[in-house]
DNA sequence: GTCTATAGGTGGATAGAC
DNA sequence: GTCTATCCACCTATAGAC
């Protein structure tokens, strides 16, 4: 664990980043990160077990990132306003972070092994409990809700990102949809309206 | 275009099809194609110009299965039941064909190519249009109605998929869940509702 | 820690005989 | 239409010298 063990190890992680986020997981190959940092193949095996335990370690870094911008939410005054912002916070994640969304959610084959979601949902969650807890929303199962609410941006984030809404427009007008669709959701949760259910026959 | 050349060709686009609903895109190849028809590998190509050119035409079966399974649902006796029938035909798609429904909405790179999805979307908008008029539904923008909707149920298939949602239970505590959650996206457009708007400052 | 060299494997695609 | 033979590119991973 000296400092210089470290520099290259990191150095190889950041290129490593960089290829997968730039052109995804699919392709990803040892070679071109050994490539990139100027070493031989056979080097990287130094500071990796193998290609998976390379990309585990590089998925990791993007949830954290994720879980960065879903903080970033916390900060507004009302618990109403930080679930709003956290709805926010994840598009403008997927959208600026478009590839590191993709090895996180749409990956077919690696979809658990890393840090896995949960520590952003748990994020979510909070958000959610707080507004019950505030009779901002009606009192009911935080998971139940928040498994809902992320079902739907997750939903339009993957499909935006996929090109199959393509047709809404540049970003900044698809921002403005989800937010208006992510809002009528999270309306039906509140306190003050009242919903019919459908029948379960 | 002899019987015996279609037979040939529709043959290998079942193993490729097998292929891919089994084990994903990402690892697919003509050589294993052409291993389990017991042809050479050139042979393939007398059937197909490329690789590329037999996955898009893999991929293109998949939507049209998508789009039988909303064409089953529009047998309900009402707009509402038929609007209802799509969402639960579309996670019955996705559940009992996984990797069909990976191979269309959730690879990488390869995310527009074939028939997309605008042929079973198109199945979906008229349910929600039938609905508005209806008046079930709330007049309004069909197409946002629709996305909407389609976010949300893809959202929740793809995350069930991906393996984040094991938490749910089993498939059948999952579709129960799904439908309660869809039906409840569902009532906030229905016409006799009053919902709240968020600031947008 | 890094190198060279190499083993052993995948794959796409083409040429030319039959 | 299918074959064999082949070329070429790429990959993971290891062995052993430095």
């Amino acid at each position: 664990m000296t400092t210089d063990g470290l520099s290259t190890r990191t150095q190889l992680l950041d290129i490593a980043r960089s290829i997968v986020v730039h052109e995804g997981t699919a392709d990803f190959s040892l070679r071109e990160v050994a490539r990139r940092a100027g070493l031989s193949p056979a080097a990287v095996y130094r500071h990796f077990a193998s290609k998976e335990a390379l990309l585990d370690e590089v998925c990791a870094i993007g949830f954290q990132k994720l879980c960065m911008y879903l903080l970033g939410a916390t900060s507004a005054k009302t618990p109403r306003a930080r679930l709003d912002a956290s709805g926010d916070a994840y598009l403008r994640f997927a959208l600026e972070n478009p590839e590191d969304y993709r090895a996180i959610f749409m990956t077919p084959s690696r979809g658990k092994k890393p840090g896995s979601p949960g520590e952003a949902f748990q994020l979510l969650m909070d958000r959610v409990r707080e507004c019950m807890d505030a009779k901002v929303l009606k009192r009911g199962d935080v998971m139940e809700v928040s498994v809902s609410i992320w079902a739907h941006v997750h939903g339009l984030a993957s499909l935006r990102l996929s090109g199959h809404l393509a047709e809404a427009g540049s970003d900044a007008q698809f921002k403005s949809f989800y937010r208006q669709s992510v809002d009528k959701l999270v309306s039906s949760f509140e306190v003050n309206t009242v919903h019919k259910q459908r029948g379960t026959s």
